[in-house]
DNA sequence: GTGAAAGCGCTAACAC
DNA sequence: GTGTTAGCGCTTTCAC
């Protein structure tokens, strides 16, 4: 049981009295090379086991064929979603994938930022923080000259690509529904205000009183985070004060979560007592009753898109335009927010 | 916009007029250096924004600071919760972490653990595919040395580590509740035989069985993969037959939700016209009606241990001795399986 | 306290 | 076709 060394190049040339470069070379498929001496070399590296050297090859060749990812959560529908699109696009592309977790943290996500430019990844794709306010660590990876991809949550960073849904629309598109259903004490749980999704959605939420007339009532839009826990508590609050808006437009699935099951523990019924209405759905909602009303978004072409754009970036580095990408979204009807 | 490469120490040295060395010492804090010289090559560095490039620092420590680790999935709630509890541990262990996907395919499996050990990571965790049935390519992960770790879904090779929960005490607690409500014909919806815990939530299942004097109906025992799909098709299945089983243990949530939805597009009833018991959970449980009743699964805990135990070994990795670790499961008795 | 030399494993450029 | 040389950026000896 004794460990043995991975193999080098210098071991394979040495027992073949070739040269390194030889072995390097036929290895790697170069016509340089006699098919002779490449059987015989690929023949010994198999049975060396030999593994090249990444870090290696990738110092000498300064480039990593790698991609960074910087994501705010992973036990999420939405950003696992996200993050095995983005799997299957660099697996595609014969790319690496070096993922981190900023858990929603600002100070983690620039952390996980200087790891990923000191491996010298060749592009990097972000979906910004709930917490982040402060764009000018990103604006560093961008005068380096590192690819930048900003996905969903984005920064409007002049040299960076951007990928999103069409985040005001849709949050249009579920007020009007909720308007057209003839509701109108309408209310929104919306996201922190320095993201760009909560600024979007409150935003579309806006344009939709505007067009049917309609005033935005102060006192029913609530900021805070994405999670179960702020629709809850904003749930709790409204309430609280025995006023209970017609429907709630909730920023995320989670938050619409966290009403649902404020209701249930108060006795309150969807959608006898009130509606609701959602940005983002699960695969669990067909389950829910009442199932959601909901926006639907491209989770997965978010990932595939921030990808194919990052390496487009890459392979054309020298006189790549930074592109924004805007995708669609689509109100799917289901058991709320559809009219008595 | 021209891009500024990265600096490198060479460049910090040359405008100091110092040596390489020294640079290099100072950055990292060593005492050779004095403190005067240390903070204005300190100072120097942030200004010319340097990044110390991880791909030589580790081909020259020849280790790489790195755990890979292959995952059969990301976007399905176990997966998820454990890979957030990898990163975590990671993270305060100041480890960084290769994630791979894959996809439960066992070719891509294998390429991504060659991969990994390309780059040299200084461990692997592993959770095997569902697809695979060959150990042969991770004998080769321990013979080279590289501490390796199996998590949830495992193999017994000699020279690893095994994190896993204790599945068939999982199971059997499963069955052993069907049983103690009254129930007398039991199916099981199993994954793949090939897979460990295809066979231990079996064989929790029968030994049920067993210390109740019950025999195991082959009729009522379908094995498929782990996914809803798996379910669905199971119970439509039975369905066909004319002969509903009393209670089916699920081997996976996923695989209990295709029931769920089943029965629901053929309007039969849980638990009136026959009940389940899962083994898994998710966070959205406490939305379905009727709750499923449950084996909790030690998910953040896999995630974290495995993390630990993979570094304790390459830490020791003279005289590391492999583990295998067990972790408990538990009962939740939700609306379903519990008697009317 | 500081620096010169050598090496980590691999590859590109150029000679032979 | 094959080999020599040099270098990717960093670190570890070991002199001075």
């Amino acid at each position: 049981m004794t460990r043995k060394p991975h193999a080098k190049i210098a071991d394979i040339a040495k027992k073949l009295k070739v040269s390194n470069v030889t072995v390097s070379k036929a290895l790697r498929g170069h016509p340089d090379i006699s098919p002779e001496t490449a059987r015989k070399i690929k023949k010994l590296a198999v049975e060396m086991g030999y593994v090249p050297n990444l870090m290696a090859r990738n110092l000498s060749a300064r480039q990593s064929n790698t991609i960074g990812v910087i994501i705010p959560k992973i036990a999420h529908f939405f950003f696992s979603t996200v993050i095995e699109a983005i799997y299957d696009a660099a697996f595609e592309n014969q790319y690496e994938i070096i993922l981190t977790v900023s858990q929603e943290n600002a100070e983690r996500e620039a952390k996980h930022l200087q790891t990923l430019l000191s491996m010298r990844v060749d592009g990097i794709i972000v979906s910004v923080s709930q917490q982040t306010q402060n764009s000018t660590v990103f604006e560093t990876v961008i005068n380096r000259g590192v690819p930048l991809t900003f996905m969903d949550r984005v920064f409007a960073l002049k040299g960076s690509n951007t990928v999103a849904a069409d985040d005001r629309g849709g949050a249009f598109a579920a007020a009007e529904q909720a308007i057209k259903v003839g509701y109108r004490k309408l209310a929104h749980i919306g996201g922190p205000l320095h993201t760009s999704i909560g600024k979007m959605r409150l935003a579309g939420f806006k344009d939709a009183h505007k067009q049917y007339n309609m005033q935005v009532d102060p006192n029913y839009v609530i900021h805070g985070g994405f999670g179960e826990e702020d629709g809850y508590r904003a749930f709790m609050k409204w309430y609280g004060t025995g006023h209970l808006p017609e429907c709630i437009f909730a920023v995320s699935y989670p938050v619409a979560l966290g009403v649902y099951r404020a209701a249930k523990e108060l006795g309150v019924v969807i959608p006898r007592d009130f509606d609701i209405i959602a940005y983002g759905s699960s695969p669990l909602n067909k389950f829910l009753s009442p199932q959601m009303t909901y926006i639907e978004q491209p989770t997965s072409t978010l990932g595939r898109v921030a990808v194919e754009l990052t390496l487009e970036n890459i392979k054309n580095i020298r006189d790549f335009q930074p592109k924004q990408i805007q995708l669609p979204t689509r109100l799917v009807l289901e058991d709320t927010c559809r009219g008595k």
